[in-house]
RNA sequence: GGCCCAGUAGUUCAGUUGGUUAGAACGCUAGCCUGUCACGCUAGAGGUCGACGGUUCGAGCCCGUUCUGGGUCGCCA
C-alpha cells in the first residue's frame, strides 16, 4: 500500500472551507474524526488543526473509493482529493462551520492506520486529567487544545510585535546561571567541569536584565523559561514562561503605560474586548483592608468592612479580645443570600475559614421577614447589632459573616477567600467580565518568622518610595515600595518595580534586609560591582504568559495552555520525568546518591 | 509536610442496609441500511471494582495501610 504523500499533498485546511470554495478540487490532509456509513453512502469526518470536513463517499459511482474508506477507523491519518459542493439547502449543517459544504471525493490515500485510541478524541466527552496527561499528544488533537495553543500563539505574536513597535530588543540571557537562595527554590544542575559546583536554573532573568539597561541596551523584553522548586497549584508550574521587560530613564508611570497599552491591544486582539485606559489603581493597604488580597478581585461586592470600633466594648469576648490584643474584627456583606445558608452550610464555611488560620466564623441572617438570627448578637447590645447592620448596609435578606483576629492579615485574608468562594459558589461572577486593575504601594519588606528578619517582599532590588527613604533602617515595617503587580478577576497576571540604581541605596537594602557587606558581595558582587559604572534609572514588569492565556482563554487552570505540563508532584506522566541516572553519569558529574526512599 | 476530594468495562459514570452471575451510555468488533451529521437497526466482545492487609458465613460497599490523580494551606524574593 502507498503511504506517501506524494501527490497528496494538502491544497486547502479542513476547517477553512465555505461555500465560496464550491466546485473548487482540493486535497485535504488530517486524521479521521468518525465515519457514518450508510449502506451505499458514507461520510467522513476528516479533522486538521483548523477544524473538521465533510468527505462523502458513493458506493455506485466508485466502488474501489467507497471500499477503502469502509476500512478507515477512528484517528486513521489520511489524504482526500475531491471537489467542494455545496450541499442541498436541507443537508446543511448549521452547527459545523464547514456545514453548508462538503467534499465529493475522487481519490483517498491511507498514509497511516491508528490503533483504537484510549479514550475518544471530542471536546463533547470529560476524560480524567491523569490520561489526558499520559496521552498528551492524543489529547492535544483536541479541537479546544489546538485553539488553546494558537491563542498562545497569538499572544506571544503580538507581545513580540507590540514591545518591537516600542522600541524593546528581544534579547535572551543564559538559562545556566549563578543559584541565589534568596527567594524561591532553584533548580539545580551539577557542573561536570568543576567538581562539586552547581548552575541554577533561572527563577527569572532579573539580574541579567538590569545588567542589561547598564549595558544600554535601554527597553529589553524576553518571552522566556523559568524554573522554581516550589510546589504546585492550578495556576503555578515548576517551569512556566514570563513575559519579561525592563526599561531604563523611567519612572513607575511609565513602566504602566506602556503596559497598558500591551494589555489593551492583546484584550482587543484576542477576544474583540475593548479595556478602557487608564487602569484603575489600588494601594496594597486597600486592596487588603477591603478585598483581603493583594489581588483582589473586584467584579463582584461583599466587600470587607471595619466594625473594630463598634465591637471594642461589646460583651462578646472573641470579638473584645481580638481588639484588645491589637487586633480587629472584619465582616463580608452576602447581600440578598440569607436564604443560602443553612446551619450545615454554615458549619463547612467555619472549616474553611479555618484554612486560612482564622479561629472562628461568626454570622448574622437577616430573614425576609425581619427575624435575625446571629452566633453573637445575644452577646450584644441591641445598639451594637444595629450599628453593625448599618456598617454593613444590612437589609432583610442579607446574610454578614464575620471574622474577628488578634492578627489584622489574617482576619481580611480569610474573609478575603471567603468572599471569594461564596461568589464562585452564588455564581454572581459574569464570565464575561474583565476587571483589570494595578495594585500599588506594596510594603518593601515582610518579617519572615522563619529567619528572625525582615525580607524583601518584591526582590531585594526594588526600589523604596521616596517618601519613606528616611525610615528604611528606623521603621522598615511601614516602608513602601516602587512595585506594582497587574491584576486581572482576582489573578496575579504579573509584577514588577522601579529598581534602586544608586550603589548607597542598595547598600543601605541590604543591610536592611540583614546581609552582611560579605554576603551582598558574595551574592550579588557582580551587580553592585556593575551599579559603580553608571546605572540609568530602570525599571519593568514581567507577565505569567501562562496565566494570561489562561484567563483569556476562561479556563482555570495553566496545564490547559501548556503543551506538555507536569503533574502534582512535578513529574511528566508522559514521558515518566524525572527518572533515574546511569551511574556513568553521575560519576561524570561526581555525584553520589546517598539515599533514595522507594 | 498538613487538610479535603476522587479511583468500578477502552471512556464517562450508576451500583440501595454488606447478600445469587457487578450494570448503563458512549467507544470497540461483526452484519444490515444510498444523504447522514451525536445517523439508525441487530448481534457480540470487553471487569484483578487502584493495590495490600483486616473485620465477616459473605466485601465494589465497613476498617487500616498504601499508590495514583485533583484542589488547597504551608511554600512560591
Amino acid at each position: 500500500m502507498n503511504t506517501s504523500i506524494h501527490g497528496m499533498k494538502r491544497t486547502a485546511w479542513c476547517g477553512e472551507l465555505r461555500a465560496a470554495d464550491d466546485g473548487r478540487e482540493v486535497i485535504v490532509n488530517g486524521w479521521c474524526d468518525r465515519t457514518r456509513d450508510n449502506g451505499g453512502v458514507l461520510f467522513l469526518l476528516l479533522r486538521d488543526r483548523t477544524g473538521i470536513v465533510q468527505c462523502t463517499f458513493d458506493k455506485s459511482v466508485n466502488a474501489a473509493l467507497f471500499d477503502i474508506a469502509f476500512g478507515v477507523r477512528t484517528e486513521y491519518v489520511l489524504a482526500i482529493k475531491g471537489n467542494v459542493v455545496c450541499r442541498d439547502a436541507h443537508a446543511v449543517n448549521k452547527k459545523m462551520p464547514t456545514g453548508e459544504i462538503e467534499i465529493i471525493v475522487t481519490d483517498i490515500r491511507v498514509l497511516s492506520k491508528s490503533e483504537t485510541t484510549p479514550f475518544e478524541i471530542s471536546d463533547d466527552k470529560e476524560v480524567n486529567d491523569q490520561l489526558r496527561l499520559k496521552y498528551r499528544y492524543l489529547d492535544l488533537r483536541r479541537p479546544s487544545m489546538q485553539n488553546n495553543l494558537a491563542l498562545r500563539h497569538r499572544v506571544t505574536q503580538i507581545a513580540r510585535n507590540y514591545f518591537d513597535e516600542q522600541g524593546f530588543l528581544e534579547i535572551e540571557t543564559p538559562m545556566l546561571q549563578k543559584s541565589t537562595p534568596e527567594g524561591a527554590r532553584d533548580y539545580l544542575v551539577p557542573s561536570r567541569v568543576h567538581p562539586g559546583k552547581f548552575y541554577a536554573l533561572p527563577q527569572s532573568p532579573q539580574q541579567y536584565k538590569q545588567l542589561l539597561m547598564l549595558s544600554g541596551v535601554d527597553r529589553y523584553v524576553q518571552i522566556t523559561r523559568c524554573f522554581r522548586d516550589e510546589d504546585l497549584r492550578a495556576d503555578r508550574q515548576p517551569e512556566f514562561t514570563q513575559i519579561d521587560l525592563e526599561m531604563s530613564f523611567v519612572e513607575q508611570d511609565d513602566v504602566i503605560a506602556v503596559n497598558e497599552g500591551f494589555l489593551q491591544r492583546v484584550f482587543q486582539e484576542v477576544l474583540n474586548v475593548d479595556i478602557p485606559l487608564p487602569l484603575p489603581r489600588m494601594k496594597w493597604k486597600d486592596a487588603m483592608d477591603r478585598y483581603g488580597s493583594d489581588k483582589p478581585d473586584v467584579r463582584f461586592g461583599y466587600e470587607i468592612r471595619d466594625i473594630s470600633d463598634i465591637a471594642a466594648d461589646c460583651s462578646f469576648q472573641v470579638f473584645r479580645g481580638a481588639v484588645e490584643a491589637g487586633g480587629t474584627v472584619r465582616l463580608i456583606n452576602i447581600d440578598g443570600a440569607a436564604d443560602k445558608f443553612p446551619r450545615k452550610e454554615i458549619d463547612k464555611l467555619q472549616d474553611f475559614v479555618k484554612t486560612y488560620h482564622a479561629k472562628g466564623l461568626a454570622w448574622m441572617k437577616l430573614a425576609g421577614d425581619g427575624k435575625m438570627t446571629s452566633s453573637f448578637a445575644k452577646f450584644l447590645s441591641e445598639e451594637e447589632v444595629e450599628a453593625i447592620k448599618e456598617r454593613a448596609g444590612a437589609k432583610d435578606g442579607d446574610m454578614l459573616f464575620v471574622v474577628a483576629d488578634s492578627d489584622w492579615e489574617t482576619a481580611v485574608t480569610a474573609l478575603g477567600a471567603l468572599r471569594c468562594e461564596l461568589a464562585k459558589r452564588l455564581d454572581v461572577i459574569d464570565p464575561n467580565d474583565y476587571k483589570l486593575l494595578w495594585v500599588v504601594e506594596f510594603p518593601q519588606f515582610e518579617y519572615s518568622e522563619e529567619e528572625d528578619r525582615y525580607v524583601a517582599k518584591h526582590h531585594p532590588f526594588t526600589a523604596p518610595m521616596d517618601e519613606d527613604l528616611d525610615i528604611l533602617e528606623s521603621d522598615p515595617a511601614k516602608v513602601r515600595a516602587k512595585a506594582y503587580d497587574i491584576i486581572l478577576n482576582g489573578c496575579e497576571l504579573g509584577g514588577g518595580s522601579i529598581r534602586i540604581h544608586s550603589t548607597e541605596t542598595q547598600a543601605r537594602m541590604f543591610r536592611a534586609l540583614g546581609f552582611t557587606d560579605e554576603d551582598a558581595q558574595e551574592r550579588f558582587g557582580h551587580l553592585l560591582t556593575a551599579f559603580k559604572y553608571g546605572a540609568p534609572p530602570h525599571g519593568g514588569l514581567a507577565y505569567g504568559l501562562d496565566r494570561l492565556c489562561m484567563l483569556l482563554a476562561g479556563l482555570d487552570s495553566i496545564r490547559d495552555v501548556i503543551a506538555f505540563p507536569k503533574v502534582q508532584n512535578a513529574s511528566e506522566l508522559m514521558t515518566a520525568c524525572p527518572s533515574e541516572v546511569d551511574q556513568k553519569q553521575l560519576d561524570e558529574l561526581h555525584l553520589a546518591i546517598t539515599e533514595v526512599e522507594k
